[in-house]
DNA sequence: TGCAAAATAGCACGACCGTTCGTTTCCGCC
DNA sequence: GGCGGAAACGAACGGTCGTGCTATTTTGCA
């Protein structure tokens, strides 16, 4: 429940150790759900089979996170993490307006079109936890929302800078973008 | 949830009965299982919880389909068969062109509107499905291209028509109209 | 009313699930 | 070298799943 914390990591002491091998393995083994968690959903994710994929046994796994829900929502940061990563900061670097608006629709169709049969996890998240309140949920929603949001403000900055017209409404056009990115991830 | 379902209700006495009583049971289990696969979606769909909500033994659900599959495949038939009904029935009362596209896409935004907390079998299917090939996939797509093949008809007679403009391009249309869908259901 | 067939129940099996616990292996430090 | 703690293991538990069987009940018809 509570985060990993890291009480007594950066110990760096004489050489760069940069990852206890506790750390190291559980990187590893996120990394391997993440693409699980692709093919399968958030909720075909079991760690049996993350077992299997890492060469390790079920306990060994299991002690990294002390609940399958746990290890759902940890998955689900990892995902927002590397999204933030690949898809919002490159934006960032472009100036505000229009041309940063233009590279978040487009790394974002990017990387929808790079996930193609695995899928995003956003979506199937949303899909599968729409009625199933509890940490998961609320994990997703708010990495969703903070997108969103982030959207929301660009689109808002392009119509400041005057790219777009004044009498856009920031909301619908989120909207329909959006749209057009589900559908785009339907097919 | 579903009503009663009164099993030996309707006693049209003597006359003609239509269904006997298998038909009669197994109707009323898929409208159950169609209930809770909208609530869980079709892999959350399992014969042990479908069995309580129609008070029935497990084997006894289970003999009507005599496998999980063709259950599942039975239940995107049943749900199929209900949108065609209360979506595309009514529309194909319009008289063609404008008038019937509108029609049927209000009443799809009714239907996504009023199945809130459920959810539509064709979405979350598609989620659950989008790289598990299988009868069920294959039943799943079969349905949703027949819808699309429809929306797209009508696209194009409203562009016959002088509805629409005759540049317009019915494909490119018929993916941002389903983004809009895609977007509701989404909230 | 009686009887074959259909419908349903009951039970057991094997597989997989998440989780616990006691043990063993590994690694860093004195 | 040896000690202590972290990391990984292996076996087991209780649970649910889908799916076969064999009884038992119910139904439809002569």
């Amino acid at each position: 429940m509570t985060e990993p914390a890291d009480s007594n990591l950066l110990e760096l002491p004489a050489p760069q150790r940069l990852l206890m091998k506790g750390q190291q393995t559980r990187a590893t083994i996120l990394d391997a759900a993440l693409g699980l968690a692709s093919q399968m959903g958030l909720e075909g994710l079991s760690i049996g089979a993350l077992a299997e994929v890492t060469r390790m046994s079920k306990s060994g796994v299991f002690a990294h996170f002390g609940s399958r829900e746990e290890l759902q929502i940890s998955v689900v940061r990892e995902y927002h993490a590397k999204f933030k990563e690949e898809v919002f900061m490159p934006a960032m670097r472009q100036p505000r307006g229009l041309p940063r608006l233009k590279a978040l629709f487009d790394l974002w169709v990017r990387r929808v079109s790079v996930e193609i049969d695995s899928g995003c996890l956003y979506i199937s998240g949303a899909v599968e936890f729409d009625d199933r309140p509890g940490p998961v949920r609320d994990a997703l929603v708010a990495m969703v929302k903070s997108w969103q949001d982030a959207l929301e403000r660009a689109i808002a900055m392009a119509v400041d800078e005057g790219h777009l017209r004044a009498d856009t409404e920031a909301e619908q056009m989120l909207f329909e973008v959006h749209g057009l990115i589900l559908a785009l991830h339907h097919d």
